[in-house]
RNA sequence: ACGGACGUGGCGGAAUUGGUAGACGCGCCAGACUUAGGAUCUGGUACCGUGAGGUGUGGGGGUUCGAGUCCCCCCGUCCGUACCA
């Protein structure tokens, strides 16, 4: 009987399923193996032979597992969720849950046919409510939660309401401080907090929350309507569409990712996972150490307002004018009364603050002895912030200030009485007291001190609790203080930097054009000036900022800031090149040291200062980290390290700066404006977000009419009827595609609770997962929000274990094979049509043309842009003639489908019957000597052959390339088998190749050999004689190869080791029972069906899939002789045999007394003779 | 620019990790069987040379008895990030 992979893969297929042969049970005897891929998104073009190839390997590992004894979870679903199914219902009407649901039969079929051993009953879908409930649950978990950074995890915000009422809040509880939000929170009491009513509770918890709603910088997408996260825009266009994308301020639900970078960082180093993978997530999350400094910014020459004195003030930054007129702030974000500080650098100097508080001179600390508590009939805090300043002492209601002079504020008489006049102006009076006043006579101070305060009247009484009820989108100030004046005076611009070392370098300051900062300080003079630039520069979009990179800009913006070692007055620019996402939107501009900050330096004429020994700064600048700093402070003459160290050190000092860490993630975008995803589980109260009751969950997506956003630009859920929660209005962006791929591991262990994401037993049970297989193009998006769903999970006691998956296996792409051919258009007129865009050339320029597939022959215009790509004219020839009454021609390079291709050329009247070819029916094509057009071949000489030839490119597989090879026309004509282990034998797993149906006949005629090993003269025929030597070591050669192989997943060579073995037997005619049964159970993981056939066929009842692995036996592999390769010199030139157990010595006696070896070495005695047993002989001449 | 991966016949790729470079498959060549072959089987196939022999793992240097493998420099390809301070 010949193989007939049809209908056996049919017969078997029909059986495992009515067999539920892959059906997995929460079986805890067993060891437990947890093998998954990579959640597909059922697209509607179906699978192409480049999607299997991860399943088919991890397929391998299940089966070869579930072999050898595991119990194995090998499961599979679908990313149901997502804008294709959205965009299509869109176009057609089509409700996004149907074309998903045909997409998805589709995949099912497709899957089916390959004989994956996924337990069906497990599947997921991320659109299906009973799924999605859960999603929707741990948003609120989410939501729920805050991260406590002194324990480093993920805690209830009820325990943080405790804390509140308890101790209140201060800013060095540390709490708050993650990477992207450094949340500017002023302190408060236990009695305050307990004071506020809810929704200024809950105002104040938005800072807190890991889900919060935020004013913040998102991509915006016009063209999807939608936000986007960093990790889905690529070139500053949508990666889903390749649409445009804005940066704009809006309103927006995100993830607080942020507060897990560090731990996202250090959970790297144990995973098995390929290092440009670890090293993407190193690189995206962007960790780097450094100081921030503080530049005390200048008497600017005029002031202008502040963003504050125009209104009500987010907690976190403010808003230029013309982002306000857009969006408006959030209504909750307003600062409660304490808050004092200048909201531009209210977070650093709360820091400071901090700092201060640890290390008072001697005098503040006697005095605060007395001061602390109500001792003085008030509330006292010591250094406090208010607008720029940290006070020593100060009595909020009272308004006033007490300042003790002495240590670091000595030289700083001019700068007091700035300050005492920029306190005044806000309304707080100051007194003053010498160090020596509150040492030696301290009993007085303190008297002063309270007969002041008893004098005044109290400020604030009644009115913080006022502030709290206002509408803050009326523009009152919340600040208690009144009359607040203007200017830049007492501001401060921080700056991030790695190399504080370079600090005496710094010529001046450079703010990115959206920095807070550029409107508050730019004196009315340059104000047109500077505006105009910054409006110019934020109105560039990403991809235009991105394309001229080189171009240097910039200006200056007036005012100057102080250097804080040199006290030197340094100028403050704006520039784009300054990232206004990155670090804190400021840099210390070193020209010397930074080439970026040369180049400015160069362009604009400002000065350059040599930070290092030996460098040459008239052409560029060092950035060398090796180099001693030669600057003439008190970092001269050490090395970078040391310096940065010292610098550092003198900046905490000065109370200029601070180490600091900075990280480039960003907190992850979370809400889209869009219908087809899971609805954000929260109502709205007063605009106060609050969680939905878990009773109420899931939250179905709702019907709509429509799936475009409502005509004033709410959302497509605003469509929906009665989308509210007990009269309260429901959220209406729904969530982004990774969230229900961000946890999905954990359904499968338990898809079908109902009462929990999964029952403790089964994820206990389960745990991560060993082998995650799946694209590396996850690398910064889904591989990221896995991780940290995961640790959050583990954080608040859902799951025990902190990384999802142990071991991640990224299986390379397998790329298409588009065949281009050249065509070209002949024109009456000089039509560039829009699809066609290219240049037309007048005919009469152009004679017989021939397209090359050679980029050494493109041409280009004056803009360096191709042109007619590849076209050659050769004006010798009469192409004129042929057109007449035409006078322009244009020829591009198109793919044709690879079905109208044969050995290379292209069936043109099959073409041209496809809907591709038929956009090409006038056109004229090239044939290697002369054209084909509308049915006729002209040739320009009669050797000249009449084909069109079709040009290979080795590019993505893809619907719109026509290259795509679909699996299901290699199984009709193979069978699953032969594509399982043709792809596997393609190469590495990791690596990307082009598909070649060529190859797969190999694969093909093996599966037929193995076959025909059972059958003599078309009769089953298998023998229980016992195999000879040879033959067992043919066996246990194979079985150990193929054993290891796929435990380091070398699948390729495992096929070729069962060619070879099968090639070797087929020599040996051998028939054997006892060599042929275990070499079906080894092939079985890779050829399921075959296996499974000749399993059935040797008279087994059970299936293959459960039997024991063959253990390979080193004795058969051990041979007698060994057949040493004799080299001179280390080149190979004959082979001598010698048992395995002769030593080396007489190995080298036997080899010396050998007549060849004796005639090449004519008589002289080699130098040297090395001889490894088993391996070479070696002689040195 | 930085980071990662990589570079071996006409092609996909092997190479026990420092020990006979090119396994296995495709393709190609020759032969057998055949009316025929785009079926099957057998043999050959890195390159140069009739041969002996020589040359060969992107290029150049080095370590070593011995280098595709280790070290240094350079070139090239692919992927990721991209003015990250």
């Amino acid at each position: 009987m010949q193989y007939d992979p049809k209908e056996i893969e049919q017969k078997w297929r029909k059986k495992w399923k009515a067999d539920k042969t892959y059906k997995v049970e929460n079986d805890t005897t067993k060891p437990k193996y947890y093998v998954l891929d990579m959640f597909p998104y059922p697209s509607g073009a179906g699978l192409h032979v480049g999607h299997p190839l991860g399943y088919i390997a991890s397929d391998i590992v299940a089966r070869f597992k579930r072999h050898n004894g595991f119990n194995v979870l090998h499961p599979m679903g679908y990313d149901s969720f997502g804008l294709p199914a959205e965009q299509y219902a869109i176009q057609t009407g089509q409700h996004p849950a149907k074309t998903t649901e045909v997409n998805i039969a589709r995949y099912r079929e497709q899957l089916d046919n390959i004989a994956f051993s996924f337990d069906w009953d497990r599947e997921v879908r991320t659109s299906d409510p009973a799924y999605y409930k859960w999603t929707q649950w741990i948003f609120i978990q989410l939501f729920e939660s805050w991260y406590d950074h002194e324990a480093q995890r993920a805690r209830p915000i009820t325990e943080l309401i405790a804390r509140f009422g308890e101790q209140g809040w201060h800013p060095n509880d540390a709490c708050a401080l993650t990477g992207d939000v450094e949340e500017e929170l002023g302190a408060f009491t236990a009695n305050e907090w307990n004071a506020f009513d809810d929704r200024t509770k809950q105002r104040i918890l938005q800072h807190f929350r890991l889900a919060y709603l935020s004013e913040a910088w998102v991509n915006w997408c016009p063209a999807l309507g939608t936000v986007l996260a960093n990790d889905e825009v690529k070139d500053g266009v949508s990666e889903r569409g390749g649409h445009p994308v804005e940066r704009k301020r809006m309103p927006q639900w995100s993830m607080r990712i942020t507060a897990y970078a560090q731990r996202l960082i250090d959970g790297l180093d144990a995973l098995e996972w390929s290092d440009s993978i670890k090293e993407a997530q190193r690189n995206w999350i962007g960790r780097s150490e450094g100081a921030l400094v503080r530049f005390k910014l200048k008497m600017p020459l005029t002031p202008s307002p502040s963003p504050e004195e125009r209104g009500g003030m987010p907690l976190t930054t403010s808003t230029s004018a013309e982002e306000r007129g857009e969006v408006k702030p959030p209504s909750w974000a307003e600062r409660p009364g304490f808050m004092t500080a200048n909201v531009g650098s209210a977070g650093k100097l709360q820091r400071f603050a901090r700092e201060m508080r640890k290390d008072p001179t001697e005098a503040e600390e006697k005095l605060w002895q007395q001061l602390r508590g109500y001792t003085t009939g008030g509330r006292i805090r010591r250094q406090h912030a208010i607008d720029t300043f940290i006070v020593d002492f100060v009595s909020l209601p009272k308004c006033l200030v007490i300042e003790v002079d002495g240590g670091i504020h000595d030289d700083q008489q001019a700068e007091d009485a700035a300050r005492t006049e920029r306190l005044n102006e806000l309304g707080f009076d100051l007194i003053r007291f010498t160090n020596e006043e509150v040492l030696t006579d301290l009993p007085r101070v303190v008297d002063t001190i309270k007969a002041t305060l008893a004098a005044r009247p109290d400020h604030k009484a009644g009115k913080d609790q006022q502030a709290w009820n206002e509408d803050p989108s009326e523009e009152v100030s919340s600040s208690p203080l009144p009359g607040r004046g203007a200017g830049g005076e007492g501001y401060f611009i921080d700056v991030f930097t790695t190399r504080p070392d370079t600090l005496f370098g710094v010529t001046f300051v450079t703010l990115a054009p959206e920095h807070e900062l550029v409107e508050v300080i730019t004196p009315a003079e340059r104000r047109n000036e500077v505006m105009a630039y910054v409006t110019a520069a934020k109105n560039r979009s990403e991809r235009d900022r991105m394309a001229d990179v080189k171009k240097v800009s910039g200006v200056f913006t007036g005012a100057t800031c102080i250097h804080p070692f040199t006290g030197k007055e340094v100028p403050v620019w704006v520039g784009d090149y300054v990232l206004g996402g990155y670090g804190t939107g400021a840099v210390m501009a070193v020209p010397g040291g930074d080439q970026r900050d040369w180049n400015f330096a160069t362009h604009f004429g400002l000065p350059i200062i040599a930070v290092t020994e030996g460098a040459d700064i008239s052409k560029e600048a060092d950035e060398r980290k090796d180099a001693i700093i030669c600057s003439e402070g008190f970092l001269k003459g050490l090395a970078v390290p040391e310096a940065i160290t010292r610098a550092i050190d003198e900046l905490e000092n000065r109370a200029a700066g601070e180490r600091r860490i900075n990280y480039r993630l960003r907190d992850a975008a979370f809400g889209r404006q869009r219908y087809w995803g899971e609805p954000i589980p929260i109502y709205y109260k007063e605009g106060v977000p609050y969680a939905l009751p878990e009773s109420e969950l899931p939250l179905k997506l709702p019907e709509v009419d429509k799936f475009l956003p409502t005509e004033d630009g709410e959302p497509p859920l605003a469509r929906a009827a009665n989308w509210n929660y007990n009269g309260h209005p429901l959220e209406t962006t729904t969530m982004p595609g990774w969230a229900g791929s961000s946890w999905y591991f954990l359904r499968y262990m338990d898809p079908h609770n109902a009462d929990r994401f999964a029952s403790p037993e089964a994820i206990n049970y389960w745990q991560q997962v060993d082998l995650y297989m799946g694209g590396s193009e996850h690398a910064t998006g889904h591989l990221l929000y896995f991780r940290f769903w995961t640790k959050f999970l583990k954080d608040r006691g859902y799951i025990n274990f902190d990384e999802p998956a142990k071991k991640l296996v990224n299986q390379g792409m397998i790329q298409g094979v588009s065949q281009t051919v050249a065509v070209a258009y002949v024109s009456l007129n000089k039509l560039v049509s829009e699809e066609n865009r290219g240049v037309w050339i007048p005919l009469k320029d152009a004679g017989y043309f021939e397209i090359l597939n050679s980029p050494k022959h493109m041409r280009f215009n004056d803009d360096g842009v191709p042109i007619a790509q590849t076209v050659i004219f050769e004006p010798e020839v009469k192409f004129l003639r042929d057109f007449e009454g035409y006078n322009h021609v244009y020829a591009q390079e198109v793919n044709v489908p690879i079905q109208c291709i044969e050995d290379g050329v292209l069936n043109i009247q099959a073409y041209l019957g496809t809907v591709e070819g038929r956009k090409h029916i006038d056109a004229v094509f090239l044939v290697d000597g002369g054209y084909w057009h509308k049915g006729n071949l002209t040739l320009r000489d009669k050797a000249a052959s009449k084909e069109v030839r079709t040009h290979p490119l080795v590019e993505k597989m893809s619907k719109s390339k026509l290259n795509v090879v679909n699996p299901d026309d290699i199984i009709s004509k193979y069978g699953a088998d032969t594509l399982r282990l043709y792809e596997m034998f393609l190469g590495p797993i990791e690596q990307s190749k082009p598909w070649d149906t060529n190859g797969i006949e190999g694969t093909f005629r093996f599966l037929r050999k193995f076959w025909n090993l059972f059958y003599e003269s078309d009769v089953f025929s298998v023998s229980d004689e016992a195999p000879t030597k040879a033959e067992f070591k043919v066996l246990h050669a194979t079985l150990k190869k193929v054993t290891e192989d796929i435990e380091k997943m070398s699948f390729n060579t495992s096929v070729s080791q069962f060619m070879i073995a099968v090639n070797e037997l087929g020599t040996l005619k051998c028939h054997k029972r006892d060599v042929l049964e275990p070499l079906t159970i080894a092939l079985a993981p890779f050829a399921p069906h075959i296996a499974e056939e000749l399993w059935e066929k040797l008279g087994h009842t059970t299936s293959i899939t459960t039997a024991p692995w063959p253990k390979w036996d080193e004795q058969y592999l051990v041979e007698d002789n060994f057949s040493y390769p004799i080299s001179f010199n280390g080149k190979t030139r004959l082979q001598l045999e010698f048992p395995i157990a002769l030593d080396a010595k007489s190995v080298e006696a036997a080899v010396l007394a050998n007549p060849e070896v004796q005639l090449r070495l004519e008589g002289k005695a080699p130098k040297k003779v090395i001889v490894v047993p088993k391996r070479i002989v070696n002689i040195v001449v």
